[in-house]
DNA sequence: TGGATATCTATGGAATAACATGGAATTTAA
DNA sequence: TTAAATTCCATGTTATTCCATAGATATCCA
């Protein structure tokens, strides 16, 4: 299981803590660190997550940019300068940050939104409205997914 | 066997419970994960069905956008968020979320209708509505199927 | 061909395990 | 010593596994 799927909403205790949805923690099991790694989302109200390993691969896409051009310097400190390692705990939850909290708007609870190789925590409010806009956008834009490679006899 | 093919009509246990039908079990023998992954369909009041490897296809389609797109946003919003993975248990079964069975109307009864690459699940009296709706408008129409690859790309 | 037997499937219920969650206890840092 | 953070434990709920049965289908042998 590679992908996080799926919405779960659980709930943020007065401590800031809240258990990562078992599926989503199976999806990192075979992670070095045992924990996901959290940053603002710079186009919603909510906080995208990553694994270690998705981390580095972000950081790989970053090299394509000039090292000291602006936008790699922009997007660097947006991302990694912002960026909280959260490990578990034993039962599987993580300690989030206040900053993050009040950020995301996050009060009794947290939907964890599974997005494939990363995921959202949003208040699940405004979540509600969030993904009716997406399904709408995907629906007017006709959106589909692209073919397969270029090469490709599709299967 | 590597396509789901017609119509199997299953009960739905007040759990939420209900069988796979063993043939469409045998088109996914071979998947790593033993389960299917359904979300709601965009067209239609009933559910889409896939095999896990399916939505490895869909998630490296989406790696073609920028990460942080709205496009890609949307997407596996409405893609991922959206999608349930569901374990087959010892006995071939699947339960099914409450949030499902409502959004596509299903009560005592399911039907599994098999559809190539993909299956649907469907409440078994909408079904044949739209099974007639489906026939009436292919013979209308005069639908033929278009020939394997040919330049002509399909909707 | 017919009948009997075995196998597979779907289904219901019950036992078991996993998960999310709250609070307390212990440790660490200031 | 106080405050904060981390670990540990207890609990109710939910999900998963296990077992039993009945019907249907397929197989085998006479």
């Amino acid at each position: 299981m590679a992908l996080f799927l799926s919405t779960y909403i659980n709930k943020v205790d007065r401590k800031g803590r809240v258990s990562v949805p078992a599926s989503f923690r199976a999806t990192l099991s075979g992670e070095a660190f045992q924990g996901i790694v959290l940053f603002r989302s710079n186009n919603h109200v909510c906080l995208e997550g990553f694994g270690q390993s998705a981390m580095e691969d972000l950081s790989g896409r970053l090299d394509h940019f000039d090292l000291f051009s602006a936008e790699q310097d922009d997007m660097a400190t947006a991302i990694f300068g912002e960026a909280v390692q959260l490990p578990f705990d034993g039962d599987g939850r993580i300690i989030l940050p206040s900053a993050l909290i009040s950020f995301s708007g996050l009060e009794e609870q947290a939907a964890f939104v599974g997005l494939g190789r990363k995921f959202q925590i949003w208040n699940p409010e405004e979540f509600e409205s969030r993904r009716d806009k997406a399904r709408q956008s995907v629906q007017e834009k006709g959106l589909t997914l692209p073919r397969e490679k270029a090469g490709g006899a599709e299967s």
